[in-house]
DNA sequence: TTGTAAGCGTTATCAC
DNA sequence: GTGATAACGCTTACAA
């Protein structure tokens, strides 16, 4: 056998599979429990050496209070629930991240659901974290109906921040990208290099980040008195995959366009991949621009001109909005936007190096 | 003024939300709590009528049982916690989203926690989750000493399964990549190409991956009777700054390496970035082989030549010997490895659509 | 200043 | 079969 396997604890003999409560640090300092309580939450009056005795035992015991038990008495959980379509996507982990920065720093611990991009995954999850009595939620929806989300989370009261995917006036607040602007100025650019017969893949049309998009690249198109053709308008949801499909159809579209712009960077790459087999180039025979930029777009093949934004501030921002809402429950109803920008890159035609407006 | 203005909340509002308890069910249904509950559980054996008329009042009523005061009575939370270096790193986001699919359908939850790359953060966050009574713990971790967590969570006896970040033999399990396999064939096809001067981005050497890809590169050199040259391994943060950092240090040696093998995707991009920068052609001027496969590897200019693995399944596989491990707290410790394989594309020097062996 | 007692909403162990 | 009753571990009036 090992000759110097670690000592078997003298202090904490049994291996006690029963964690140390706060009657145990009670008994130790030699107090009641209540004074306990109050010793280590720095509640009402006590004398120096009583709460030096509680603290002394607390740190002796290696004493932790349990969240489970303090919550169910306290009737808060300091647990907010973070619901949305895939974290594994960039966006969301971004978002994720983001806000469980700051729900940490004010004390709140997240506890996650995947949709799975469906409503009924929404609801479960809706559910589930209700029932584990959350605080607060922060949801990025993909096309919950109002009443449901008034059915299944209005009643109970527990503050609802929405992101991304918004629901309408519900909830104590939303934070969204600018959507409108970052199309917009997507289209002006590409107008400025002189295009007209411009294409959108619009991306999903359940959620309101894809609806906002498709909407500005109308309404972009009719300031520029630039009609938009039949079939330039194509609906599909987030992926790669899609992506490609539908531009395989934009490129045998007579006349195909001449410029697209892509509401996603992975729409964008899968045009990018159907220009690749059909062997056109980028931007010669087709511009390319996207909403969202990624740290590799500088890499592409050509570099992809996109809108930028910080994926992470939207998740801080509704975080902030909702730690708000849960501690003043009366707060009004907030609606942020996060900023975007162009960044000018090879795939619209800028010339290589061209970065500035 | 408004004439149905939300009412003033006083300081914290004191109308309280009161959800509807197990006793309302009951009381609804004419029976005892304890008969409603084992209704709703079904426990026990109890007469069919009495049976529906629990199962009636709770539908009218909404019933949705605390699961915070479940988990206090019966000792068991049905929450796992979650902790990993960078939530908005892919790898782990999709590591994240394996790993929520099979708990969901296990029944349990998923608590979050980031540590931001520090041990202090890996200790705190193990430290919140205890306190939470999570039944199970899933880490990824940055460097943490074994004996800090035995601590932490050796006494909780907490089974915890490590994945990615191991902690040498500790914990119920753990779930690792092909790390060794990974490189090695990385290292074999690019001297297939005739390299002989091989350089390795080597990633964190404080986590298991990062250390177990640099070994396996110096070993499979050492096959191969080829030298590894000073100044030829380069650790560094996992990111593509620092990958562009090094790389600029490599192709400032004399002699430069004809060929780079990068440990993970970000690092291979800087490297990329920086061979741009220097004017440097890939593969022609140097070769490039990277570990992690991503999306968009293809489109990247050159196709990036790399390792590919399933990231979900490595939060999958972890989720499964953990959910084992909850069950039968005798069972005992296993180690998997997620399989990888190699992607050849054009950035070793294989001629385009060159993808079979 | 400190202790007693009453819960928070369940489930488990008894009796009946 | 079903109902009291006692926990689970903590906080908080209310007493003392």
């Amino acid at each position: 056998m090992a000759s110097d396997s670690p000592p078997p604890s003298a202090a904490v003999t049994a291996r006690t599979k029963r964690s140390v409560t706060l009657a145990d640090v009670a008994e130790v300092a030699g107090v009641s429990a209540s004074t306990a309580s109050r010793a280590l939450n720095g509640r009402g009056e006590l004398s120096d050496a009583t709460r030096a005795a509680v603290l002394e035992a607390a740190e002796a015991l290696r004493f932790q209070p349990s969240e489970l038990a303090r919550s169910l008495r306290t009737r808060t959980s300091y647990t907010v629930g973070f619901v949305v379509p895939d974290v594994a996507s960039p966006f969301y982990a971004s978002a994720l991240k983001g806000a469980q920065q700051v729900l940490e720093q004010a004390g709140y611990r997240v506890m996650l659901m995947d949709s799975e991009q469906e409503v009924a995954g929404e609801v479960a999850a809706l559910g589930t974290l209700l029932k584990h009595q959350v605080d607060g939620l922060l949801v990025s929806t993909t096309g919950l109906p109002e009443r449901t989300f008034d059915e299944v989370v209005g009643r109970s009261g527990t503050p609802c921040v929405f992101f991304d995917g918004i629901l309408g006036d519900a909830g104590a607040g939303s934070v969204s990208l600018e959507n409108e602007a970052g199309i917009a100025e997507l289209v002006d650019h590409l107008v400025e290099h002189g295009h007209e017969r411009i294409a959108l893949l619009a991306g999903s049309q359940t959620e309101t980040s894809g609806v906002e998009r498709l909407t500005s690249f109308r309404a972009t198109m009719r300031r520029h008195r630039l009609r938009v053709r039949d079939g330039y308008e194509r609906p599909s949801p987030w992926s790669l995959d899609s992506g490609r499909l539908e531009s395989r159809t934009l490129l045998a579209l007579t006349p195909p366009p001449t410029a697209v712009v892509a509401a996603s960077v992975e729409l964008a790459l899968g045009c990018m991949s159907a220009c690749r087999e059909r062997g056109v180039r980028i931007p010669d025979d087709l511009a390319l621009g996207s909403f969202d930029d990624s740290y590799f777009g500088e890499l592409l093949d050509p570099p992809l001109t996109s809108i930028a934004y910080d994926p992470e501030e939207v998740g801080r921002a509704a975080a902030r909005l909702l730690v708000d809402a849960m501690r003043d429950a009366g707060s009004d109803r907030r609606e942020l936007l996060v900023p975007v920008h162009l960044v000018r890159r090879r795939s619209c035609g800028c010339a290589p190096g061209a970065t500035a407006a």
